[in-house]
DNA sequence: TGTTTACATGAAATATATCAATGTAATTAA
DNA sequence: TTAATTACATTGATATATTTCATGTAAACA
């Protein structure tokens, strides 16, 4: 029983993601009657039904819902494991799929672009896929292979994956212009401002809460961008990386409440499963990254 | 790029394990020819040589026992696939690959034979699979899927397998009946005859050697025959299961060499992955082990 | 040298997948 | 209520892919 076979899965992943048969041609490059075919030879071959469609629209069904999951996961190995016996050629080839944090690319020594130059600056037949998420995530998506390279910082190490320090960053407390605490002297700046103004953090880095024990932050973000929001609407005192905020900082948008005890430093790391199945790019990649030797 | 199509790699599988184009067609079930056209296409997508054959004999490249080696193990994924899928109709189904250490058929408690009674007093259409190997390759096929559960003597636990105890084995030295300890007298069984006689031991119980320092045994067996029949020669003591020894001892062609330092005991697990796809065939088959509810 | 074995190749046959056109059923609009 | 629209199913023709059958080739063997 082959649920591989003329992509099957491929189309019911498609189908899924797009929507319904119809928007998932384009993107297939195939007749929605092929699609069509494809989903009930599919059904035939699983005995139930992967999902409701029709005018009344698209939904997938329990077992459809599963399927799904373990459809893409399976998608994904195969595509590794055509890209691992195609190296053997001696070409690095196939999809390599990296994941980052949030702003980080005017981190000084955040090692991506340079990689990314080291990296393509050999021909290849590569297919990179960044995505950005947290830290949380990303740890996730090496585990279950949907990532094969993530770049972060990481606190809890997991067994299963391997971690390289690349760089550290340094997290100041900020206010916007707007603040009370913007004209504040520097006697008034103390970590007790913590608790006596609304302080907005990211999601994954509680950093301020550990070491103040701020009732709660009145507002989180996922992403630096929000929080940057946050602080420059005056509402809010809130934790930035310094290469990010210097741009509001220079601008007198911003003001850096300057306290020893208000400092946070993450360490980024190269992180990769340890039993990485042996694809040449991925190892390339992470070279590039470290800076080793030339591609 | 799709190295799954049309059975490219279970025709360069079948072409290996039986060594030639020829032998496979019997079990591919598809004529010579459309095995030759099968090794071609897969080659013209790898862009390399799998094998060489001809009148000269059949013989993998380099390349080709990694791909080899690769081919299998996708191939098993995507079986477990399907059968996981297949699963969610109900029914169970698939692969099942069980792994056995041997001469435990007799042992009391050993919860296997009842176990199949158990799982197919129910219809299914589930394909077992049992091999016969040594803890240690058990434990390296439960890692990497080749099978699904073992039952063997464990004596370092993985952290990421599941080890649940099921019944244990008593061990005790023997001779045959031309040994001239056999006639020996009770009060010359002494821990000290392991160092003055020669000793077979299977490979990987080498429970005689760490508790008594034997210089080093004077034979290695990997199976219990082996061993019995060495044992049988009256030239080796040997370390026996009791429920295997039996046999000879009331034939009087072995002799138990009683004493309390000379018994060992092993525990048995049914061990299995932790993060197990969740087959039902699996869990069912472990449920059936331990003997819990009805199948 | 001729025979056998093991695989390769080409054309025809067969099987499979896709397309284009059309049908159907559920919405939405009129 | 009817017509139009949307989203998918179905059908038969067509294209593509795969397999078989017959035959070719090359190496080993007698």
């Amino acid at each position: 029983m082959k649920l591989l076979r003329n992509n099957l899965l491929e189309a019911f992943c498609a189908v899924v993601e797009c929507g319904g048969f119809s928007e998932a041609q384009f993107r297939l490059g195939i007749s929605q009657s092929a699609i069509s075919c494809r989903i009930r030879d599919l059904e035939i071959a699983l005995g139930y039904r992967v999902c409701e469609r029709g005018r009344s629209g698209f939904q997938l069904t329990e077992r459809g819902k599963i399927a799904y999951e373990k459809a893409c996961e399976i998608i994904r190995m195969v595509e590794d494991f055509d890209a691992e016996l195609l190296e053997l050629r001696g070409t690095i080839t196939g999809q390599l799929r990296i994941g980052i944090v949030d702003t980080v690319i005017s981190l000084p020594g955040f090692p991506l672009v340079p990689a990314l130059q080291r990296f393509f600056s050999k021909e290849n037949d590569v297919n990179l896929e960044i995505v950005v998420a947290s830290p949380n995530d990303l740890k996730e998506g090496l585990i279950t292979g949907s990532l094969h390279i993530a770049l972060a910082p990481f606190k809890r190490k997991r067994d299963e994956l391997e971690y390289i320090k690349v760089c550290s960053e340094n997290h100041f407390l900020y206010c916007g212009r707007e603040h009370e605490l913007f004209d504040a002297g520097k006697d008034e700046i103390s970590p007790e401002i913590l608790s006596n103004h609304a302080v907005c953090q990211r999601s994954y880095d509680m950093i301020v809460a550990r070491d103040a024990k701020t009732p709660e932050p009145k507002a989180i973000v996922t992403n630096m961008e929000a929080a940057a929001a946050l602080i420059l609407s005056g509402k809010f005192l809130g934790v930035l990386p310094d290469h990010y905020a210097t741009q509001w900082v220079e601008t007198g948008n911003m003001r850096l409440l300057e306290h020893p005890n208000l400092t946070w430093t993450s360490e980024f790391y190269v992180a990769s499963r340890k039993s990485q199945s042996h694809r040449q790019a991925v190892e390339w990649f992470i070279k590039a990254l470290l800076q080793e030797g030339v591609i």
